[in-house]
DNA sequence: TGGTAAGTATGAGAAATCTCACACTTGGAG
DNA sequence: CTCCAAGTGTGAGATTTCTCATACTTACCA
């Protein structure tokens, strides 16, 4: 995690971005742009994040640490979204850990100095609960439409999520568990996007994409909206 | 739906669930005491609701209403929670119907009366926050974990869910497509259960549930936390 | 340096679930 | 009253997914 002293390029988010419809008074200059490289740990296990973040760039992964060590893959998030706004609502939630998937930048507030402003903000309050409700609708549909299709097709949706340049290498005892399947499930479905000239495998964790369009095809189902 | 005139019970179920906890001022005197027969819709398809509703006796579900006039069981909702606050928030919110499954008594707020000070009133916009984001982490974790049972266990916690009085009686395709099995095979593990004795079929449409414990021996591991 | 836990890998048979085809019932709309 | 759409019901074969058993590899720890 790093803090990007880059002004041009943080008043250029937060204007795309629309940062500053977010809050009452204007935020800029408390603001901070941090970058999170591919793989590493925007908030770690049972530390409380230092920020509010506000994913502007990338992609990254939820995971939940389990009482007996574990960790399981929960959920997945992609720009524009909120991160860490549990911690700073609920200073009692469950710890877990936020990880990036590609290299990630973020529109950031210091929680302890903020905290208080924020939660008295009723503009911001506003927003977290329309993010948070219409991200709630959203899953709820979700949730329901996808138990309609085949691993395959939520397979090729869920390595287009996770890919990173083209690779995709997330650990099949996880991703098995996550999409609610087998381990030996997972590996028949994967080995027959190899045998198809999907993916092609290399060295013993990562599998290149081949064959994206096709991939795309498999996954299109599910995110199209119903008509 | 009929307002019930019982200031006692309403100051009861106003102290038994810290109702006036939610605001920053006390609702008591605004606040009616609303009841909503079986079967009765709470929220009526495009119709916006005229009250927040907070849920504190009874079980209620929520449609989808799509654009072809199909509706798609989305989800269950029981005591204690909010109900109408997607529409307080977003005045552009998509329509959509609740409706009671058992008899339903809530706490109501008149929604144009009262919504500029509830979306001013922080306390209030906190608890909603909280409880939304709660309520998405719990179905994002409990989605992950449904897609690993068998619609045994899914259809025998769905039956404790929705029953009323001991009878089952959903619509079998509204079922089928919220659990996301095929038709066929709903049917199929619902014989099953009558076969063994865990229902007993009256007329067309309802299901009596015969050995209530067996139904609960199969959805409980559902509903447990993995230890 | 060896042991152990976790991850990877594969086969074979069983169970869960789907698709399709077809028939009957029911409740409105005209 | 008739027709039609939607819901109910059942059979048979195909596909998806699971369970279990069994190896091999890797990382790490004592």
């Amino acid at each position: 995690m790093k803090k990007i002293l880059n002004e041009h390029l943080k008043q250029q988010l937060i204007s795309d971005n629309h940062f500053n419809d977010l809050f009452s008074t204007d935020m800029s200059a408390k603001t901070q742009l941090i970058s999170v490289p591919a793989g590493g740990y925007i908030i770690e296990n049972t530390k409380r994040p230092a920020y509010l973040f506000y994913l502007v760039r990338g992609k990254a992964k939820l995971y939940d640490a389990q009482s007996n060590g574990k960790t399981v893959l929960i959920d997945f998030f992609t720009p524009p979204c909120f991160m860490g706004e549990m911690e700073l609502l609920d200073p009692d939630s469950e710890p877990f850990s936020m990880q990036a998937i590609e290299d990630c930048l973020f529109l950031a507030l210091p929680i302890d100095q903020y905290q208080n402003q924020l939660l008295s903000d009723t503009i911001f309050l506003r927003h977290i609960c329309l993010y948070l409700a219409h991200k709630e609708a959203r899953d709820v549909r979700t949730a329901s439409k996808n138990q309609s299709f085949t691993l395959n097709q939520r397979l090729a949706a869920f390595i287009l999520l996770t890919e990173h340049n083209g690779t995709y290498n997330e650990r099949h005892t996880q991703v098995a568990q996550y999409l609610g399947v087998s381990y030996r499930h997972l590996l028949y479905v994967l080995a027959a996007f190899v045998d198809q000239g999907y993916l092609v495998k290399h060295g013993r964790h990562d599998y290149q994409i081949a064959n994206r369009e096709k991939l795309m095809a498999l996954s299109s189902e599910i995110r199209n909206e119903p008509k």
